[in-house]
DNA sequence: CATCAAGTGAGACTGTGTATCATCTTGCCA
DNA sequence: TGGCAAGATGATACACAGTCTCACTTGATG
């Protein structure tokens, strides 16, 4: 609830129009559990009777990208997918059980950056660390399976 | 040239079958200068009179990732780019204006990897570092047209 | 060579994302 | 409070990426 009115806050900040049909997706974005596909994200808001365009649904998913309010990952079987997140920098490490993320601080992560910047002379702008794995309550039931 | 048969060497170790339409998507793709899409091997292989089936691209570029002679980088854009490069894990530097990549070694990160995978108690088993900006010439250049 | 599993190409098909355009809404202001 | 222009919407058509099927071909092996 709050989390979605931080999605809708963002688009304003960014000077979108506060419509219908945004606040309803990024409602349903806001609740959603771990990464989401457009396709997803218009299949739930079929499902909840929400009448919206599928054209809106990238729309909307772009213009939250752009505001910063959600984020794409790019999921290793080739699907984009989308987290809402925090707006500063950062990364994300994905359970490939369950779909859950955490977030995780640039931190180190800078300074290893400029020395490849350094090291290899191109003039680094943009970065992606995207992690994969299985998420602890994914690993701890996996573990009791064999224990 | 050597290049071509160090990628068709890695498809037959991985028991994959040495086929006309093979040996010249890897020439192609060995040619490319940086990342090259599915769709710009196919046109390519049509301009020099390789007579494939699109199919084949697709079934081709996908063999070789497997046989780690390519590996996918996610472009910013959303697109699903390729570059053939050394089986060892690495990631790449790419220049958006040019294409060309450079390789970066994993080095630094490896611990840094472990060091997220114990404070976020996620198991990461794969992980992914794509950085773009602008390579050494393509800076020069910028930098000469405001001298 | 003969054999046959693996690979190929044509083409249909699914799915993602974009373009168009007439219609509707929002944010703003008189 | 209503009027309006810019911006947003949705229906639909479209462009493109990637997959599937299936009849046919080819490479590796002996
Ligand atoms: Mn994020
Ligand atoms: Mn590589
Ligand atoms: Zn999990
Ligand atoms: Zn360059």
């Amino acid at each position: 609830m709050t989390e979605a009115m931080l999605v809708v806050s963002a688009l304003d900040a960014a000077g979108y129009r506060l419509t219908g049909p945004r606040r309803a997706l990024a409602t349903v974005m806001a609740e959603m559990d771990g990464p989401f596909t457009a396709a997803r994200v218009a299949g739930e808001a079929h499902d909840r009777g929400i009448r919206v365009g599928r054209a809106t649904v990238f729309r909307t998913i772009d213009a939250l990208e752009r505001a910063g309010a959600i984020e794409r990952i790019d999921l290793p079987s080739g699907e984009h997918a989308y987290v809402a997140c925090a707006p500063a920098h950062h990364h994300h490490v994905v359970c490939s059980a369950c779909g859950h993320t955490a977030e995780v601080a640039d931190g180190a992560l800078v300074a290893l950056v400029t020395e490849i910047g350094r090291r290899t002379g191109f003039r680094i702008d943009e970065h992606r660390l995207e992690l994969f794995g299985r998420c602890p309550s994914c690993v701890r039931a996996a573990g009791e399976g064999r224990g």
